[in-house]
DNA sequence: CTGGATGCAAAAGATTTGCAAGGTG
DNA sequence: CACCTTGCAAATCTTTTGCATCCAG
């Protein structure tokens, strides 16, 4: 979507670089499969590394081994510039770790996600790391419960 | 670690009678395989169906296919009475859904799982379903972070 | 150049499914 | 008796690894 940068503002191009930093700071390196990569991750709110691949795949440049894309996905973690966070059995889900305050309602019935944003999870996070000295990671939460047409569908099946 | 039932108030022992009502409700019966899953569910804090099959093989009786609890735990979570929660990428956790209130917090760095009991859930899945109409799970938690320890690693390398 | 990164293919796990036999209601 | 369940084994799917080759720094 984006195409030129708008200053020290934009993270979507100005990402690169700053990751290739924080690689190197590591003795790691920037590969262009690694930043495509890291491309897929931001422009996809959750994704499997499955879905990456096909992501990947389909914009543009050759196809990329799974396995490279599971390499690269834990290299990024590691330096802290994507996240995870399961969401369900078969859902691994990877996200840029500069996505603030967003939390994720994944649906059991229907597996569908919503988002809210907001403070939510920044109130929880602080209230928890008070308490028990945890840090929270608040800013992508994932949490588990029933959307609205699902809520319905449980209700009508416990008077059944 | 109770034994004996103090009336209406262990669902300790009293839970198997009730399930099996809830599963007659829905045109499924209660065996004794799908007894002993619930026996072993209720009896650890979190556990993958591998390990869960493990808790039942040293219980005495004979031991589980490993099909049989992957279905009777999903044929348990269809009932609501017990709930999945994955902590971690290779680590779906489940647990019995009538504990109330905990929040688990999963180290992101050492993978210990810490746990604070109390209302935090409760406010968080109110506010979110307010906004939103998603009815969140706030009977178990799971949030991911960084404990105490892990942190400092943390903050530790950012300075490197 | 040196050592990390990639691809491929095979290995290792985890989960699901088909089917005949068994048990619950 | 009808029909849900179980076990076992095989089929799937996901994730990890070994190794020769390639490329960033």
């Amino acid at each position: 979507m984006g195409t030129a940068s708008t200053a020290a503002d934009e993270p979507d191009d100005a990402l690169a670089p700053e990751v290739t930093k924080a690689l190197r700071a590591r003795g790691m390196r920037m590969t262009t499969q690694r930043e495509r990569v890291l491309a897929a991750v931001s422009s996809v709110v959750h994704a499997t590394p499955d879905a990456l691949a096909a992501v990947i795949a389909a914009d543009g440049g050759p196809p990329l081994s799974l396995s490279t894309v599971y390499r690269n996905l834990e290299a990024l973690q590691r330096v802290g510039v994507v996240s995870c966070t399961s969401m369900g059995q078969r859902a691994p889900s990877y996200h840029l770790a500069t996505h603030t305050d967003h939390v994720h309602l994944v649906c059991r019935g229907c597996g569908e996600i919503a988002e809210v944003t907001g403070r939510f999870a920044r109130d929880l996070a602080e209230s928890v790391e008070k308490e028990s000295g945890f840090v929270v990671d608040s800013r992508h939460l994932a949490l588990q419960g029933w959307c609205r047409h699902c809520a319905d569908v449980t209700a009508a099946r416990s008077e059944a």
